[in-house]
DNA sequence: CACATTCAATTGAAGTTTCAACTACTAGGG
DNA sequence: CCCTAGTAGTTGAAACTTCAATTGAATGTG
């Protein structure tokens, strides 16, 4: 973007302050500006069809079936919600909203947290299991076919390696991921 | 656009067929898992970054800044309104309520194509052009801070060529890029 | 030339996400 | 105890995106 644009124009119309002059006007060479615009297009493109193919296939979004996802992994179907937003890199807001939506549709059901009274319990139903089911190979199947199997190992690596250097910059708190909430799938 | 759900109806999950049982229940193994789950935390959680940083700084989010970069870059700065939103990655309706607020602050005016009076040419006034000069040392910051700068070469080159492939299967139509997809569409 | 078809773009409504304000509870002193 | 500060979660409104329907113009076919 912006190629044409030389810095003394960039740089003399704002705020010429001299560490920007130094450092700003930097723009991306052409490799640094095809591998941005690529994760641009991934970011932009890669979640609609995400989410149109789970609409289709079990009148879920991406997000809905990441909450069922999170707490069929847990022993007890549940988790609270903060950590539930937390997993699924959800606002507490937006899963608030979610989870009425999903808890209208008796997917899941909130109770409170015996030992901490702020605390609210997500809890996946036995409907929310069966629902999560019902989605799960399609949705496998999608992930598969537009990444996963996209990729030969050596790539897979990469995009991992790049995605998670990226991670500690842009989210750099939440470098502590719960190790054991990453356990198996649970599915069957 | 994806060939998923390879039975009649996607209740295929609730009736598992002979095929589906043989493929579908491949899960991914925790390497495949953590390459995914790092693909979908810098889609959830990047974007985000990008538009507070230009929202505080520039008063736009990333979406409008798009558009006026890519406008900015055309001779005569401007473009048919289907060919900026193929630009931005944006659905017609998206970017025609977008325009339409551009428009209002000024940024942009749209104006009626002379050679086919179907379409419509949004063009950036002096303040659109103006308000992106602000915004572009800042945003470009940022891209590096948390993009560029946080890969070496190899990275780069490995990130680059890992969205590139999943793009080819996410969006296949889409293989032609901007500058050149011009002939594509005069040609039809 | 009329006709149906396709294309470019917009519109209003519905759905989703964000934002800021708010309630309710816990914890840590004094 | 009470007071303060901090945490968990919800809520309604505003902002944004999507969806389906619509307008108007170009194209192709008989």
């Amino acid at each position: 973007m912006m190629a044409e644009m030389d810095g003394e124009e960039v740089g003399g119309c704002n705020v010429p302050r001299a560490e920007q002059l130094a450092a700003s006007p930097r723009w991306l060479d052409s490799g640094e500006r095809e591998a941005w615009l690529s994760l641009i297009r991934v970011i932009t493109k890669l979640p609609p069809v995400l989410d149109a193919q789970l609409e289709r296939s079990a009148g879920l979004n991406f997000f809905e079936y990441t909450i069922l996802a999170m707490l069929s992994e847990q022993a007890d179907r549940s988790l609270r919600m903060s950590r539930l937003a937390a997993l699924t890199n959800a606002s507490p807001s937006r899963l608030s909203h979610a989870a009425r939506h999903l808890e209208g549709r008796g997917l899941l059901v909130r109770e409170g947290d015996l030992v901490d009274g702020r605390c609210i319990r997500a809890v996946l139903t036995d409907a929310g299991w069966q629902a999560l089911l019902a989605a799960v190979p399609g949705h496998v199947d999608t992930v598969r076919e537009l990444v996963i199997d996209a990729l030969d190992s050596v790539q897979l690596a990469g995009l991992r390696t790049a995605n998670e250097q990226i991670l500690r910059r842009v989210d750099p708190d939440q470098q502590t991921r719960p190790p054991w909430s990453v356990a198996q799938e649970a599915t069957r």
